[in-house]
DNA sequence: CGAAAATATGGAGACTGTCTCCACTTGTCA
DNA sequence: TGACAAGTGGAGACAGTCTCCATATTTTCG
């Protein structure tokens, strides 16, 4: 599912216009309010056309998740070149939560279309989870983290924070439970 | 939205049938396949009263997960007469890891309906919240765990392991996100 | 360049699940 | 036991989803 066909020049460009349009409006968190059908209309192709790109909401959310996680991987890659792997991962995480925080309603949109097909956010997270693997792993052989415990625990309390996206005190919860994760990695005492 | 209302015989016997048919469907992972009306009649009512007493899938699932809410606080009371703050506090979050695992379908279930109306969830879970917050004053009353970090960020955590629960490692994934949070928890060193 | 082949489009209408409404049944209370 | 309140069920109205295909656009090739 990944790629495999050509695709002609104007199927191309009513694919980008269709996921463009979907980002903006998961954004301004307007996507939920509208019918299928309608959005369509609103990025200006018909429905039939909607349908054979994107043929469930789940399906568009899993291209605009795609799009994310390939700047936020981009991200971690910048980092690992230019900080000490401990700091890499301790920016990058608290720079994810930055960025849900200001991505809010991306991030809530995107959590409730993915809560039914999450194999899909895993497939499409893949390389995010990668990522992650890549800067655990380096401050690991730093000595600074843990070696028990790997990446996808890691995933786990990022999922949980995206999840949880409406709690009055998001922010600071979601602060707070990077500072257990980083400091839950730095400590390898003994556990319960 | 509690109560307010004594609920006549025969409607109390028709919801208490419908929330136990909805347990047992969501437990079995079967939910998903029906139809809601179709759900109406495989519990023995009809639309209409299957509608009155719930009127979306989420009012059900709410009433489920009130249900599961309940038991959990009555343990969370439990272990903490029974063991050190700390150690029930362990227990208790080890404790919701294993049950989700043992009810994946009902953790499964419950995840995704309560993905759009997390205030839902957040409305039910008020009382387990206040259950981890009780478990977590007492420790940071015996000095075993830091003060500085509260009782939300522990739920998103739980939130974010109940949100995932199809990664293929869920399981040990699960636990060493518990095992992070708990040690954490324990050591208030320096955070980045 | 022009025509045939391949590919993509759009939107009318069929289809499917949701939910309302109300004539009828059951429970409650004195 | 009668009378009133509360609850029931399911037929049918309604709303969103999705399919289908006649038409339009792009690409390929002589």
């Amino acid at each position: 599912m990944t790629t495999g066909k050509p695709l002609r020049a104007d199927a191309r460009r009513n694919r980008d216009v269709l996921v463009a349009k979907a980002r903006e409006l998961f954004d301004a968190g307007e996507f939920f309010d509208l019918r299928f059908d309608d959005f369509a209309r609103l990025a200006g192709v018909g429905t039939g056309t909607l349908y054979r790109h994107f043929p469930t909401r789940e399906a568009l959310a899993e291209a605009v998740y795609h799009g994310e996680v390939l700047a936020l991987c981009e991200r971690a890659r910048q980092l690992r070149r230019t900080l000490p792997a401990a700091e890499a991962l301790a920016v990058f995480l608290r720079g994810m939560v930055e960025h849900m925080d200001v991505h809010k309603g991306l991030a809530r949109t995107l959590a409730v279309l993915m809560a039914g097909r999450s194999g899909a956010l895993a497939e499409g997270g893949r390389e995010l989870e990668h990522a992650v693997t890549d800067l655990l792993a380096a401050a690991v052989r730093d000595g600074a983290v843990r070696d028990d415990v790997d990446a996808g625990a890691v995933m786990m309390a990022l999922h949980g924070i995206g999840a949880a996206h409406d709690r009055p005190g998001w922010r600071a919860e979601a602060d707070d439970v990077i500072t257990l994760v980083l400091d839950g990695l730095r400590c390898p005492r003994s556990s319960g």
